[in-house]
DNA sequence: ATTCCTCTTACGGAAAACCGTAACTCTATT
DNA sequence: AATAGAGTTACGGTTTTCCGTAAGAGGAAT
């Protein structure tokens, strides 16, 4: 079992929570932050005293206030441990279920583990510790078919590109434009039509304006 | 200080952060529930009971599973609560930061605090129950401004319903037919041009995506 | 090379949104 | 009764979105 484990989580309550979950698993020394650069200043100061951590438990989302932070979510920081520290082993613990986010998570980042803050929260997240610590990885339910190919809803970052920039106040024209002088294909007025079009009848949108207010509510863009 | 609390919150290390906080303010009597309906019927029996609880700190979103919910929020909850049981005490305590939601808990359903969970959420959450304790109320510094009449931007319920129904889809041409039929004026095509182009001044937009985009991350629907 | 398939682009018409102007209604004031 | 002002409605013209059709571009397989 783990030893040294690491919580970057900005809300304390759940911090909380999870500090005392991994009391209950028999971990001698948890220590938390609640900021991201003190997340990597943490981990980085560990290691160079050799006395580095076996776990860190993320969040995704930090709320940003008056500390500026060079690390703006879990996600970037997450990509940073595992680039410099790569036996470290990382859980994200997020409310997400952005199947697309979870993919990008295991596939560019190689995290350990995903696991849903929910009902069940805590109960997965103890399961996935124990995983880990077999060698194996873990994925929550909630998301458990990020990689199965049944399930998969078509919806890449050109298209999360498109409705950010609808969302912006941009017209179809100035997007098209947009694309054109970045080099970003497809980007005739046609094409991002055409796209709007999919997403419309996939999200059951009435219109543009519709369709964004879904993709806003969904936490898309 | 409160003898007798219940915590309806449906992820279970918030709900797990909570009850240490509760403890350690010295609450005899810490009831749980991951439900809402399980909430209202605790508080149901424990009123015929004649134990009733002096406080209830709830979520506002609880996702939905399996099992059926009479109540499937936290406002039908406390506005069900609040309206059977006008002397408990209800402190809500949810992520959600939309001033418009904040004042309607306050002004309709008569909450005694409103509790941001955040970086300090415990520590507000502590504060507020002091102030209860004392009769007073409750508003998270997050939301402070729900209330104050700088924050008036002249926007009146008209103008939310306008935005509200173009967020759903409806087109103005709809929109003006809606209004005809439930005798909601001004229900003219032209007037509700007119007034969006308002809006879309006030909010700097440059068209109603961008409008809508705009009012749905401030939170006004 | 050819066929087939998919993606991209172009175009045209209908619907909706956008924008200015003007007329009409209602109320308050004198 | 007359006037002014604010709010509502009507209308015409321009732009943008919506939607179908069709032509071109590029890749994979035979």
């Amino acid at each position: 079992m783990f030893k040294k484990v690491l919580i970057a989580e900005d809300m304390e309550d759940i911090n909380k929570g999870v500090h005392t979950l991994l009391t209950e698993l028999g971990v001698s020394q948890i220590d938390q932050v609640q900021y991201c650069d003190d997340a990597y200043l943490k981990v980085k100061k560990a290691d160079l005293d050799k006395e580095p951590y076996d776990l860190v438990v993320s969040d995704l989302s930090f709320k940003v206030d008056h500390r500026l932070q060079t690390y703006t979510s879990g996600q970037a920081l997450v990509e940073k441990l595992k680039e410099e520290f790569p036996n470290l082993k990382v859980i994200v613990y997020s409310v997400e279920d952005r199947l697309q986010a979870v993919r990008t998570l295991f596939n560019q980042h190689n995290i350990d583990a995903y696991v849903c803050k929910s009902r069940n929260g805590l109960k997965n997240l103890s399961l996935a510790i124990s995983e880990i610590a077999k060698g194996e990885t873990f994925l929550s339910p909630e998301v458990s078919n990020a990689f199965s190919s049944a399930n998969e809803l078509e919806i890449d970052d050109y298209d999360i590109s498109l409705l950010d920039n609808l969302s912006k106040g941009l017209s179809q024209d100035e997007i098209s434009a947009l694309y054109r002088k970045e080099n970003i294909s497809p980007a005739s007025l046609s094409s991002i039509e055409k796209r709007l079009n999919k997403l419309r009848i996939q999200f059951n949108a009435n219109n543009a304006i519709h369709l964004v207010a879904i993709v806003k509510d969904l936490g898309l863009i």
